[in-house]
DNA sequence: GAAACGTGGGAGAGCGCTCTCCCGAACCTT
DNA sequence: AAGGTTCGGGAGAGCGCTCTCCCACGTTTC
């Protein structure tokens, strides 16, 4: 028997006597036979893998990542479209600068077929990296630079407005935010849309201090918008972490949540329900947008470019609209 | 120019006079040329990349892994070793039943030269799939079953004791724990240690209720143990979360700590330090055995085994000691 | 000055697949 | 019954590297 209807057995192309199909099941079975990854790629062209990048720079790589439940639910999302078409995923880390260049590296070796990247700050010069390298790629949040690429993006700036619109309308006309770091990719677009609703409404006036996403950053950004502003009445912080730090600080100084300061989160998290009281929160749906993601990036893959209309890129794109969560917080 | 000399100078392998090799590099930047991994695979052998698999059943997959900073931090011990050696790390996960057998295959079949296995359940089938399928393993914990393959470990047992005994070297005679959840590798060593330390001062009987590692299961397990056991004066939690879960009950609860109850934590993860009170702990250098179990698996990948002596496997592992912390809860 | 040696570079054989031909046999069609 | 039309299977050419020969040239040695 020959190599090419073995092949064709195990890719499952063409029509082969069902006999010989078995014959060969069986001797593969028998012999534990396993084709060779490298010497298949090597022709197809493919690997049949996409990568899931993780991109942070700085120290305490791992602290920022799992302890936010956020990449977490980028994985949850990403998964299941990836398996579905027996598309191995494989998660990548770019942890400092010379990760990021390994990284590129063995992605234009053809390490995996495309990249989905999640940028955890806003200067990441990655994804312009990857496109450079010609690697597909499909970004969390939108390019800030002109790098061409696909990517899904929620509409934060709409988030925000959603929260200030909430806050104003129950009552709070002393608002304040717990901000994102400046080098957070939403920050802008999340401070500026809620300064901005408040703003229309005559209130010119709003409170900012910067978190750095996890609970305890909520925590003293919190102490010290109270003691810099007692007067507060509303706080919008850019994450859940940031909220429920903010809540527990709150109620420790026995300042009643909602009662006397309403709080709001974003992002709709695990930790939304989780914190005392149940956070109001801008919901993001992470999962959704991880999935719309990699369907982005599985189009761009197997979309069939009859290889010379091969056109420099043409980035495809989803937006995703926010929702306000009205839980007890508010 | 022939392909064998530039082959040559990708590789630094051999002499190859000077002027050549800058001829040679300053083409390759020129044509910005890119070796292609699979070929390259193919002919060695090796992908020049190894694999971190995080392997876990049941569903709420990412929850688990995301929100607890143990794997964090194996990332982070991971991290450098690899780097260092312009090894390409890879993370997998094991979410699914066919997941694992797509991952198997995957590693197999060559995807990379070797794993690094973080099982979250005693009974995972992981570890046995790979050793079966010849794929260089080691793993974080002892394998539970005969599968022979390497690994690194922490002397459990001795950790439990640790707590048992710090407990009752500061009075505490009426203890309790907030064990692990059954399907954690490590639950049986950390609750026998704990119990038979207190046993063998005649303290027999020791209330347990299992948490699920999470800062919330602990709160909740604290609850219960206070609820069903009123007089409890010293709770050990096999991890840290979840002794800061009790914590924030006891203190919720007008019961001071340590004063009335003294918690002890394992782990000495960063949400030891961040819990208030500051967590008692003990401690499990997470970072330097991740950091362990890839020097493990890079030397018998590198091993020289010069071929024909490939001995049925000879598993190397490394045993860690747990050291008591001692910070406020106590 | 000839033989021995070392050193740099080319030729060419694979690595293990996939995939395009191509050919023989069986099946229709008129 | 002769031609055309499937259909199943084999042969063999690569894919892009690495690595072992092997050869040509310069350098040393007696």
């Amino acid at each position: 028997m020959s190599r090419a209807t073995v092949s064709r057995v195990v890719n499952g192309v063409r029509n082969v006597a069902p006999g010989i199909q078995q014959a060969v099941r069986d001797a593969v079975a028998r012999t534990g036979y396993t084709p060779n990854q490298a010497a298949r790629s090597l022709v197809t062209r493919r690997t049949g893998t996409v990568a899931l990048v993780l991109s942070a720079t700085g120290r305490a790589f791992a602290a920022r990542v799992f302890s936010d439940p956020f990449f977490g639910r980028v994985v949850d999302g990403v998964l299941p479209v990836l398996r579905e078409r027996t598309i191995q995923p494989v998660m990548l880390v770019a942890e400092s600068e010379e990760a990021r260049a390994q990284l590129v590296e063995y992605l234009r070796q053809g390490g995996a077929d495309g990249a989905l990247v999640v940028p955890l700050d806003a200067d990441d010069p990655l994804p312009a990296m990857l496109v450079a390298a010609d690697v597909p790629t499909v970004l969390f949040g939108r390019p800030h630079d002109s790098t061409r690429c696909g990517f899904v993006d929620l509409d934060n700036t709409a988030g925000a407005r959603l929260a200030a619109e909430h806050l104003w309308a129950t009552g709070r006309r002393r608002p304040a935010t717990i901000a994102a770091p400046v080098s957070a990719p939403t920050a802008p677009e999340r401070l500026d849309g809620f300064r901005e609703a408040f703003a229309a409404r005559g209130v010119t006036s709003v409170p900012v201090v910067r978190g750095r996403f996890s609970v305890d950053s909520g925590r003293r950004a919190m102490a010290r918008l109270l003691k810099e502003h007692p007067g507060i009445d509303g706080v919008f912080a850019a994450n859940d972490l940031m909220a429920q730090g903010a809540c527990q600080y709150l109620r420790e100084e026995g300042i009643a949540v909602p009662g006397s300061v309403a709080v709001v989160g974003f992002d709709d998290s695990v930790a939304a329900r989780r914190a005392q009281p149940q956070l109001t929160t801008v919901r993001q749906p992470v999962e959704r947008m991880a999935a719309a993601m990699a369907r982005l990036l599985v189009e761009e893959l197997t979309g069939g470019r009859p290889e010379s209309d091969r056109q420099p890129h043409e980035p495809a794109s989803k937006l995703f609209e926010p929702v306000l969560v009205v839980r007890e917080s508010t």
